[in-house]
DNA sequence: TCTGGGGTCCTAGGACCC
DNA sequence: TCTGGGGTCCTAGGACCC
């Protein structure tokens, strides 16, 4: 059986757990846009992604704190050490959330369920919901059902009744876009898409998604838990409100950015090879523009040089639509398909 | 209702090679 | 004049997740 583990609120909690002041009142974590809000502040409506001013139109005893990296971080490590603790099969989804393999623990799997989540509340001082169920799906979605703070196991036999009561966007990878391309087919529920074949749905969403709803749909995705593969690409970027920018402010943005992205990949020491350039604009249109060099690497000025000159050529599509983020992300890290690739400069 | 900052994976077309 | 099959890499965009 698999257990999805994650954190209730996880940016809240912490903060509360810090702050006993905050305890039980509703709390936003951010600056200017929320980042995550207690389940008191989400009873008004407030939402992650909702900029504050909103947030506390909707709730005037909202309470704003700032994030605290460094808690967040340590409370993180605290949870992930008791997950790996029970088990060695830990598949981390981000800060505060895990799948565990629990087959081999020896116990039912609510009972491990039960004890992590003691164990989490005691030691880390923090609410924990667990998805109990035999594919990653099922317990990802069951550990929403359980939320907050508590524990929904999904029985082999119940799993068909579960899944296809759902509806559709219910679905862990399915998001916006797709649920209005199934919808404009008449589908709603979890059920109806498994009434069509992979074919249509194929047909319908392509080739990647289409199989994923199907398996799901018919309870046949069965994708095994799977320690953690290292990451892909660092990133960052920075938005600019809406105030004109000239080529030299962007340029001085660049440079900003790359130096935050290559401090974090020298500290893992890691270097890549592409540099991606991501723009959005005025009328909120996007673009990215690419450019792999003929090495990995981890310096700023190459980095930035790289990223100017995909600027430059964007520049027209700046000064039409006017600029409001710039994002700057490495990718193609080396060592992605053997470390031998990484000392020799790969020419052409 | 127009939203931050960090990621992952997939698709599709073009260039180029054998 | 019309005609093959298969592969890799690069670029750009889309969708989704926390």
């Amino acid at each position: 059986m698999i257990l999805h583990a994650d954190v209730d609120a996880f940016y809240a909690s912490v903060a509360q757990r810090d702050d006993p002041s905050l305890r039980g009142r509703p709390v936003a974590v951010g600056s200017w846009v929320v980042m995550a809000a207690s389940y008191e502040a989400r009873a008004f409506g407030v939402r992650g992604g909702m900029a504050t001013a909103r947030a506390r139109r909707l709730c005037p005893e909202l309470v704003i704190a700032e994030p605290g990296w460094e808690a967040l971080g340590e409370a993180s490590r605290t949870v992930f050490a008791i997950f790996d603790r029970c088990t060695s099969v830990v598949e981390p989804g981000s800060m505060e959330e895990a799948f565990l393999d629990v087959s081999q623990v020896g116990e039912p799997a609510a009972t491990v369920a039960a004890r992590l989540r003691r164990e989490v509340r005691e030691e880390a001082g923090l609410p924990l919901s667990v998805g109990v169920a035999r594919t990653k799906v099922l317990a990802k979605i069951a550990s929403r059902s359980a939320k907050p703070d508590g524990l929904y196991v999904v029985e082999p036999e119940r799993e068909i009744a579960f899944l296809h009561a759902l509806p559709l966007e219910r679905l862990w990878g399915v998001g916006p876009a797709t649920t209005r391309k199934l919808n404009a087919y008449g589908l709603q529920t979890v059920r109806d898409a498994a009434a069509l074949g992979e074919a249509e749905l194929i047909a319908i969403l392509g080739r990647s998604a289409g199989r994923y709803v199907h398996a799901i749909a018919t309870n046949r995705e069965h994708r095994p838990v799977r320690r953690r593969r290292g990451r892909r690409s660092f990133g960052a970027q920075r938005a600019l409100g809406r105030a004109p920018r000239t080529r030299a402010d962007l340029e001085e943005a660049i440079a900003g950015l790359a130096d935050r992205v290559t401090n974090r990949m020298q500290k893992r020491a890691r270097a890549g090879r592409t540099v991606v350039l991501r723009l959005r604009f005025g009328d909120y249109t996007r673009a990215t523009r690419s450019r792999t060099l003929p090495y990995a690497t981890a310096d700023p000025a190459a980095i930035a040089g790289a990223a100017a000159d995909l600027l430059g050529a964007a520049m027209p599509l700046v000064e039409r639509r006017g600029i409001t983020l710039v994002g700057l992300t490495v990718t193609n890290l080396d060592g992605a398909r053997g470390a031998e690739q990484l000392a020799l400069p790969l020419d052409r």
